[in-house]
RNA sequence: GGGGCUGUAGCUCAGUUGGUUAGAGUGCCGGUCUGUCACACCGGAGGUCGCGGGUUCGAGUCCCGUCAGCCCCGCCA
């Protein structure tokens, strides 16, 4: 038995792929290599690209491990064979027997990894034939990919394509490791329900309608959190779950409806053991990924994250930081500044050497990006050989330039005000410039913790968990959580790679006490907290242990470590931004005796205009 | 819910200031071809210009509405 090379797509480090031999085929078609030449083999797989020369004629046979030449001759096809093989077409499904023999000198292919091999077919069984392809699964060089919308409604056929096939590869490896990884710690992997309690804050929840109980609903869950909690009450103190998660909200590049979390929770722990181990796994992941992840990961509290960066995920492959010139800027002669100061805020903003070069019309694009987050402007001036330009230059005397440390040719960007404002726009200046100057990065790959979150944050006057309900509030800012709650930290965590937030966690209060105070903090009165979390408190009430853990997103992980323009990319079946599945096509109308089952009933949806109302496909009169 | 971009042959795209019969590449069909690998060459078929309405002598092109896909804001504890 011949040990050979993967040639799978995303076969990026020694993982042995085992034959794909069936009773049908003796492999699979991208394995063959020059020393293979002389076996006598069966093959099966798709019509992938076909060269008809007349006499001769070649066909690309494809798999998901490859691409292999087949090759039809009169020295060596049986006639029949032969006479079929000028019908074929793409995607029809073959299956050949002949010799693998070395290709002439001269006609060997260095771009194919079986390029130095073809199979000389002796016979052709043609197992399906396939219509023409609504969308090409071949592209040639330059070839645009078909509309997303085709790409989706034929998802059959983009999915055969090698990169789509090497993602979800990817994605499996990613997986398995984490299975076997957290299998080697000692976890235990526990299913929970999808059928379960709707939740009370958070995104819109899916609902299910009980058939037997009218008028109620199952949710979808959005995360496992609860009942991982009651697991670690349970004395399962180190659970994980590939967990399936839904979220009725609209979509973004980066949300899906559905997604897959992986869900862990211990008990028994402090922060640092649910980092040591999620960063354990990353770098396993990343070494399966061929990416780069070296423990222990960068930390930063989201107090310096926001005042450095702005944001509570800053993309690190860039250095560039804010800087507080609340000081040096104060005392120009300003309204905006001086107001800004006055009214309890800071002046901040980016220095950048060389940002002169930017034209008007790209710092305003800049600015523009600062709006959008918020900001009511951006001040900007550049440094020049006869002093300064920009809005912000007429009120800047020369010991300022001083305090900025100008140098000529520096890009001055300032944002003035409450840093809950200024530091979203910071954030988007900061990358809008990245951008326009394309700075170099100073290194590829950016992980980062973020740590200590605020427990709660304040919304026209409402108090929401800045998380979720169950953060842990740290212990050296516990005694405010009556008196002063915004101040008060959470023991929470988020991973960060290149700007993107790939998890989330925390420790979790298990003192049923504390959970209420949180809750009431919240503005729940005792009569609800018991309806919607009573189940919860009595499981902290009969001894919990202390606890904590994190959700990680496999999407975006394999999303971001293949740098995938989309979670669509990544995920075999996705949705569209209008949460529709364009393949099978759902959701889709319903009979109305199964809604009357249900207990439900459609209503119509009121018309614009003095149109009546919508049509429907109901039962046919 | 709001803003933006896109929608023309199976696919990817062009289509000028509103003006004769809407084009190209590829795919498809037919033919020639024994070392191709974006095979080459010859010939052919293929169109509800997303859909509906309007302006106009005349609309792929202008206007209004609508549908779909994508991106963004809101939303996403």
């Amino acid at each position: 038995m011949s040990s050979r090379t993967p040639t799978s797509p995303a076969a990026s480090s020694a993982h042995p792929t085992p034959s794909l031999a069936t009773r049908l085929r003796t492999d699979a078609v991208g394995v063959f290599r020059g020393e293979d030449a002389g076996r006598e083999v069966t093959l099966t797989g798709w019509v992938h690209r076909r060269r008809d020369l007349g006499g001769l004629l070649f066909v690309d046979l494809r798999d998901r491990s490859g691409l292999l030449q087949v090759s039809f001759g009169p020295d060596w096809t049986e006639a029949g064979g032969l006479e079929s093989a000028h019908g074929l077409g793409a995607e029809d499904v073959i299956r050949i027997t002949g010799e693998l023999r070395l290709r002439p000198e001269e006609a060997r292919n260095p771009e194919l990894p079986t390029g130095d091999v073809e199979l000389q077919a002796r016979t052709l069984t043609l197992l399906n034939s396939a219509e023409t392809p609504a969308i090409p699964v071949y592209r040639g060089p330059g070839d645009e990919l078909p509309a997303e919308e085709l790409r989706l409604r034929y998802r059959h056929l983009d999915l055969r394509r090698a990169e789509l096939q090497r993602n979800l590869l990817l994605r499996h490896r990613l997986i398995l490791a984490t299975r076997n990884y957290f299998h080697g710690l000692g976890f235990l992997e526990v299913e929970t329900p999808m059928l379960t309690k709707r939740t009370p804050e958070g995104a819109r929840d899916y609902l299910v309608p009980s058939r037997v109980h009218p008028g109620e609903f199952y949710a979808l869950p959005q995360s496992p959190q609860i009942y991982k909690q009651i697991l670690m009450t349970a004395g399962f103190d180190r659970y994980i779950q590939i967990a399936r998660c839904f979220r009725d909200e609209d979509l973004r590049a980066d949300r899906q409806p559905e997604f897959t979390q992986i869900d862990l929770e211990a008990s028994f722990v402090g922060p640092d053991d649910i980092l040591e181990w999620v960063e354990g796994l990353m770098a396993e992941m990343a070494e399966i990924a061929g990416i780069e992840a070296a423990p222990p990961f960068h930390r930063l509290s989201w107090a310096e994250a926001m005042d450095r960066y702005g944001s509570d995920r800053p993309d690190l492959r860039w250095e560039l930081e804010i800087r507080d010139w609340t000081r040096v800027l104060g005392t120009a002669d300003s309204a905006i500044l001086r107001g800004a100061v006055e009214g309890g805020g800071r002046i901040r903003g980016l220095r950048l050497p060389g940002g002169a070069s930017l034209s008007r019309r790209q710092v305003e694009e800049i600015e523009a990006a600062a709006k959008a987050a918020g900001a009511p402007g951006l001040l900007w001036a550049k440094r020049t050989a006869d002093g300064g330009s920009g809005p912000l230059a007429r009120w800047l005397e020369e010991s300022h330039w001083t305090g900025l440390e100008a140098a000529e040719g520096d890009l001055f960007l300032v944002a003035a005000g409450a840093d809950r404002i200024t530091s979203p726009a910071l954030s988007a200046t900061r990358e809008a410039a990245i951008r326009l100057l394309e700075l170099p990065k100073v290194r590829e790959h950016a992980w980062l913790w973020v740590l200590d979150f605020p427990l709660f944050e304040e919304e026209d006057g409402e108090m929401w968990a800045n998380h979720h309900p169950f953060v842990l509030p740290h212990p050296d800012d516990a005694d405010r959580l009556q008196d002063d709650p915004l101040s008060v930290r959470g023991i929470a965590y988020d991973l960060v790679y290149n700007g993107s937030e790939l998890g989330s966690g925390s420790l979790r209060i298990h003192d049923p006490a504390v959970q209420r105070q949180v809750l009431r903090i919240l503005g729940l009165d005792d009569g609800e907290i018991d309806r919607k979390f009573g189940f919860l408190l009595e499981a902290l009430a009969s001894g919990a242990p202390p606890h904590g853990g994190i959700a990680l997103g496999m999407d975006r992980i394999v999303k971001d470590f293949l740098a995938a323009p989309s979670l669509r990319d990544v995920i075999a079946f996705p949705k569209t931004t209008a949460a529709r599945a364009l393949f099978e096509g759902a959701p889709s109308p319903v009979e109305s005796d199964e809604l009357m089952e249900l207990h439900l009933e459609r209503r119509e949806k009121s018309a614009k205009g003095n149109n009546t109302s919508s049509p429907e496909p109901e039962s046919p009169a």
